[in-house]
DNA sequence: TCTGGGGTCCTAGGACCC
DNA sequence: TCTGGGGTCCTAGGACCC
């Protein structure tokens, strides 16, 4: 159903629940060491001997209190909240800096997840601290805040961490009402209210609103939602394309996207920044196999083929350049991609670069048992004792002969 | 903001086919 | 050989999200 151009009709009536766990990482940390209840928690990684690079997952409210934020660098957060040392606890504002260990919030989020599960019948996880639920065939609208209560209750009881839980008739919405009272937040917004709640609010506070939409549009004169909500659709979408349609739609309150479990992954990668930029095309070459081999090893875990292969390469200051190259069938064969990555990099041998990343897209998932997938995959070591060449599903074999590389458009004028 | 890492979607031009 | 147009795939970049 799309009714989105008829303004004041929606689609029949929703209740969405948007759940996000509060600075999730750190309460994760909490949970199982109770000593850092109500302390400044960051968890980050780069700040161990050594490291210089890294920066802030998440930071507490606490930490946050004092300047330190999520995606701030590690240095940085060091300089405002200094690193506790059991001597000089006491003394004034110290943080309590942990590692990242997805390991363990994997396993938290899994329990969150599995009391979502049990309480609605769509549920849709966006990420690990994340997750829209409809409840529509459940309640009324009279039963949503005791109902949004006891959830949230009942994930803290179950996993041990606090949420914070947005109600509201779509996504868009529902995602705003929760961060609207973060922690621990619980805010419900009725169909009737819908305008209302949302005219006040900056723009930024849309989905797919970011910096440099925002700062465009101010230079067009809207602030708030409301302001957004006025103005003409048309001039939004010939300035922002699809997406000025989009934020127009969920400044008014309208949002027909359905709740629905997210699929398989569209592409998979691993990146890795040097500490400095480097020339060092040695250097660059052992990352980029490195970086292969992370890769490959998630996708065989995942039984996942690909069937494009690229690399990211950022050069100061913080130009990011892309190169991929797409093979004629899916494959699964780290060393093609290892191959393949090593010629896209040549292009920027004797270049300055601070970043690299390795992905791999254009992906399809075998959902048949291991044995199946290796008969495919492997059948040139023994069976017709070929040089290895990675079999494609249509028989041919995917060489780097037919994948000459595609000349760049940047080559031309 | 002197900027880590893993993703998604959209756009625009070119190649290529019919 | 010229002209026109539609459709699809590929590549690179950009904005955004967590």
């Amino acid at each position: 159903m799309n009714d989105r151009s008829l303004p004041g009709v929606t689609s029949e009536e929703r209740i969405v629940l948007h759940v996000d766990m509060d600075c999730f990482y750190a309460s994760c940390e909490r949970r199982r060491e109770s000593a850092l209840e109500e302390k400044p928690v960051v968890v980050g990684m780069g700040y161990e001997a050594g490291e210089t690079h890294g920066a802030v997952a998440t930071a507490s409210y606490e930490a946050r209190e004092h300047g330190v934020e999520s995606a701030q660098a590690i240095s940085q957060a060091l300089t405002r909240l200094p690193r506790a040392v059991d001597a000089d606890e006491q003394e004034e504002a110290v943080g309590h800096y942990r590692p990242v260990d997805m390991a363990y919030y994997e396993s938290v989020s899994e329990e969150v997840k599995a009391v979502l599960h049990e309480v609605a019948d769509t549920v849709r996880e966006v990420s690990i601290d994340e997750a829209y639920v409809d409840v529509s065939d459940r309640l009324g609208w009279e039963g949503a805040p005791v109902f949004a209560r006891n959830l949230k209750a009942r994930i803290h009881e179950t996993a041990g961490v606090p949420a914070s839980i947005g109600v509201a008739p779509n996504m868009s919405t529902a995602k705003i009402a929760s961060d609207h009272d973060k922690p621990d937040g619980l805010v419900v917004v009725t169909p009737d209210e819908i305008r209302s709640f949302l005219a006040p609010l900056d723009t930024k506070r849309l989905h797919g609103v970011g910096p440099v939409t925002a700062r465009e549009l101010r230079s067009m004169g809207i602030e708030t939602v409301g302001e957004l909500a006025q103005t003409d659709r048309s001039r939004l979408v010939d300035r922002f394309g699809a997406r000025g349609g989009e934020i127009y739609d969920y400044a008014r309150g309208h949002d027909d996207r359905d709740v629905e479990p997210v699929g398989d992954p569209k592409s998979l990668s691993n990146e890795s920044a040097f500490t400095e930029p480097t020339e060092d095309s040695d250097r660059v070459r052992d990352r980029l196999r490195r970086l292969v081999e992370q890769v490959t090893t998630r996708t065989a875990r995942r039984n996942a083929l690909y069937k494009t292969i690229g690399i990211k390469v950022v050069t100061p200051p913080f130009d990011v350049h892309t190169r991929s190259h797409t093979l004629s069938g899916p494959v699964n064969d780290p060393a093609l991609v290892e191959r393949i990555v090593l010629d896209l990099i040549e292009e920027f041998d004797g270049r300055s670069v601070r970043k690299l990343g390795v992905r791999v897209s254009n992906l399809s998932f075998v959902e048949t048992d291991q044995a199946s997938l290796n008969d495919w995959e492997r059948p040139t070591t023994e069976s017709n004792g070929t040089d290895g060449a990675p079999v494609k599903p249509d028989g041919g074999s995917a060489t780097e002969n037919e994948c000459t590389r595609q000349t760049s458009v940047f080559e031309f004028t």
